[in-house]
DNA sequence: ACAAATCATTGACTTTCTCAATATTATCAA
DNA sequence: TTGATAATATTGAGAAAGTCAATGATTTGT
């Protein structure tokens, strides 16, 4: 503990730092590129990602894990060529976080029966355990994300992402 | 060129394969994943910044440096630090990124005039140059990108996504 | 004046991305 | 049918990006 800290006062960052600091991001909020929606987007998603990431960790798994095993357990049985195409993931990701999740017994690799080459996803009973676990965590996430939205804000939020990203 | 292709007949990939692909798109899209705004946000600038980085490739730049290269040129005169903290990007990325754009003359470091420790970052002539040749890239991505929205959804969605983030 | 914190920088290390090559299987046209 | 072309999952290599600890110079707080 810091020696002579008045215990009650302003606690973090010392109060003359913590506002040039606020103030920095104060002043640049008018810059161009803080009205560029690819700004703000990549803030979002950085935040979110960071925030799932920490909420996720004692499961060990992160975001990207999440995401897989959330398809898995989604009963439409993707491919992992189609896996790739939904995450945005080269074929060679797919293969790794597979593995790690086939190995930790949470999904498995089934025969594609229209196509002998691909092979689709389903979750175990383990990994539909894991996912409802996990899901908690990210909706928490999305709850402390979204914390200066209304619901109404967040539906439009939604649907205007919805609108560009399909 | 293939042989004996009617050439004016459907170019892209076979019908029946891009049926395929599209078709588990739509599927996937009752998924819970695809609601998260998690998802959208990452998929969103996912493919700006891909779209972005195209745009901007015959200017020898990618999104990170045109963003460093836009702080520089909005006149609010940040801190490497500063500009590491708005960006999110870690102080030794933020001297790589510094580094490059310094040696291709765009912009300088010069003393901060407060702390002896930061250095300021401002365009030169030739930046301010490149970023408006830049500038108009990222336009053009932007457009494409929010193609789908009006210009009253774009507004909307800018101001949802600053909520958020700052 | 001294201790602690901050800034830019370097370097090491991990994770993520991107790409090319391959074996197997499907598709298409002749 | 057969033969050429393309697609799937996989492997492996290399580049890019992200993370972290240590350091010298400087500032801040006591």
């Amino acid at each position: 503990m810091p020696p002579s800290t008045p215990a009650a006062a302003a606690s973090a960052p010392s109060p003359a730092k913590q506002a040039r600091s606020e103030e920095s991001e104060e002043r640049f909020q008018d810059s161009a590129l803080a009205r560029e929606v690819a700004f703000l987007t990549a803030r979002a998603r950085g935040r979110g990602n960071a925030l799932a990431n920490q909420l996720l960790a004692d499961l060990d798994l992160k975001v990207r894990h999440f995401s897989v095993l959330a398809m898995a357990c989604s009963g439409t049985n993707p491919s992992q060529r189609e896996l790739g195409g939904f995450l945005d993931l080269d074929p060679s990701q797919v293969v790794a976080l597979v593995d790690i999740l086939e190995d930790r017994g949470a999904i498995r690799r089934e025969p594609d029966p229209r196509d002998r080459r691909s092979k689709i996803l389903v979750a175990t009973e383990a990994g539909h355990e894991l996912y409802a676990q996990a899901a908690q965590r990210t909706r928490e996430a999305e709850e402390q994300t979204l914390q200066a939205l209304s619901p109404a804000e967040r539906d439009q939020l939604r649907v205007l992402l919805a609108k560009i990203v399909f």
